[in-house]
DNA sequence: TCCATTTGGTTTAATATTAAACTATATAGT
DNA sequence: ACTATATAGTTTAATATTAAACCAAATGGA
């Protein structure tokens, strides 16, 4: 039982696997998306349904992962299509608000039961206590990588 | 223990977790990578050293799931770095054939080494056992994914 | 108060990627 | 043999993204 490379050697494939998945549930994902919704378009609305409206772009950046310069794109889509409106924010000249329109809530909750029939495929086929058991360490690798990514920020 | 809603709720959750891991380690990637060498030029060569070369680009865009174009476009550069040979295919007139060169696989390698580190990190922050358990239920899901997303075919 | 620095957001140029049109070759049916 | 169709690869236009330059507002010393 050699020590280090076989570590490293799992982790590689664990990581090239999950590119794999990403990629192809991410495509999925658009296939399924109604009227142009796009994957970022969908989890920047999905990020203010469940955590609440009234954030800065930058936050939400963040939050995503994804440049400031991307976050302006995407939320110009979204503000195009009456999903969301900016407003400047009141106590800082330099910052804007991100709020949640009703039409934003509905174009989230609709590609939420689009997904379903896919998400629900998926589930047909792969044992459910298998995948709650992943998921810690999902979450895991995850702040791992956040963290290691920003270190101590 | 209700039944459908659940699972799906807890696939969805899981793929977002996937899919920002995929981000971050993505990105992570890139980082340590010398010389301009993007994640996609690596999983080409990466490819052709473990499954051998000779292969077509079509059979390389197909195994990682990018279309012929940005195939076309990859193996432009990596031609132009002198990491890869482009030959027509003499029994087809149609395809092409692609081969490694030594500079090629010494940049593969190179890459890997590159990497050894970052890989290292992250292993001695998570529990190799539970890595262990999860690759099996990854290698499942991305042939689901990818099953579902080529019926049949 | 003034100036340097930081911070939030936009803009720009470059790049990777996609879908779709296109070219050339191969294959199959008649 | 001919024609229609399928296949391999390239090209084109559009898009999302990034890094970096940029602008404006805030902050924190001196």
């Amino acid at each position: 039982m050699t020590a280090g490379p076989h570590h490293g050697e799992t982790m590689f494939r664990i990581l090239n696997e999950i590119g794999i998945i990403a990629q192809l549930s991410g495509n999925a994902f658009e296939k399924v998306m109604p009227d142009g919704m796009t994957l970022s378009q969908f989890t920047v609305l999905n990020h203010l349904v469940r955590l609440g409206d009234g954030r800065t772009p930058l936050s939400i950046a963040q939050a995503m992962q994804v440049t400031k310069g991307a976050m302006t794109n995407t939320l110009g889509h979204l503000e195009g299509k009456g999903f969301v409106r900016i407003e400047p924010d009141t106590h800082d000249g330099r910052s804007k608000r991100v709020f949640l329109m009703p039409a934003g809530r509905l174009a989230r909750d609709g590609a939420i039961t689009a997904l379903g029939p896919e998400l629900a495929a998926l589930c047909a086929e792969i044992p459910v206590a298998t995948l709650s058991q992943a998921l810690p360490l999902l979450e895991t690798l995850r702040k791992v990588l956040d963290a290691r990514r920003n270190p101590v920020a």
